[in-house]
DNA sequence: GACAATCTACGACACGTGTAGTAGAATGAA
DNA sequence: TTCATTCTACTACACGTGTCGTAGATTGTC
């Protein structure tokens, strides 16, 4: 049974991308971690990390000086996972809708495509490759 | 100057869909045409249809006995369009992870790409031919 | 041990969203 | 014209999210 997938905000995800980047760090570090841009208060990066707790998407490990230091309990992979099942539900669940559109909107070249597939032949070929040696 | 792009949550997106498809349409008709499953109250559509007539999404155009009838004002298109790029925005803005993520998910396999780039290569061949015709 | 600096724990607030109820206006039928 | 039906307008409320302030605990330093 796979726990539950957390459902990560925009700004969460910010947050546990500098977790994810550092693999543990303090409230303090995660903030200074921020691009300049949008660094909110202390207490804000505070409050969403908080919450993060409760969600179950990082944990407190230790304590260094009378800070916390918290670190991921999902994965990047999970949660984009999570993301991106959540917005093809808009698309009926299906993928090829969401590329039908990308390919619209000129944010899918015929060239990305053949990128693409030439990649993914490849990484076909590696992986047969490997069996065969195993 | 682009009309500034009207952000449209899940269950808008439902109800502007069916608008899509009808072409216009009373608060009434549109919530006999949301699938069964989720039909929520009548007052609960009407709340969300005058949501969209405030984000502009939406229109009154007539009267017919006491009832309105209401046409989108944005396209299908440009709807989509916002969609994805605020979700492009979670991955820096960028299509390429985003597929390399749909594709560890096992989301989009080589054979789908394949089917993507043969007929995006015979519109593009048609394109071509109808330009030289034109 | 006293103090200033720094943290955490809580509380707060506004706005968006999903959800729906109520009052009163508009309409069509008898 | 009177009534029941149907709509619209308005109000309400809970929950998620972004945003931050304050009070009191914890620490390192003198």
């Amino acid at each position: 049974m796979a726990k539950k997938a957390v459902k990560l905000t925009r700004f969460e995800l910010d947050i546990m991308e500098v977790l994810w980047q550092l693999g543990r760090a303090s409230v303090r570090e995660i903030r200074e971690s921020l691009p300049e841009k949008k660094r909110p208060a202390y207490t804000t990066v505070q409050t969403i990390v908080h919450r993060l707790e409760e969600k179950g998407a990082v944990r407190r490990i230790k304590k260094i000086g009378n800070a916390l230091i918290f670190e991921p309990v999902i994965t990047r992979q999970a949660a984009y996972r999570r993301l991106i099942d959540e917005f093809l539900d808009l698309f009926g669940g299906a993928v090829h809708p969401l590329m039908a559109h990308l390919v619209e909107m000129g944010r899918l070249s015929l060239e990305d495509i053949r990128e693409l597939e030439k990649r993914m032949a490849e990484r076909r070929r590696a992986e047969s490759q490997s069996r065969q040696t195993r």
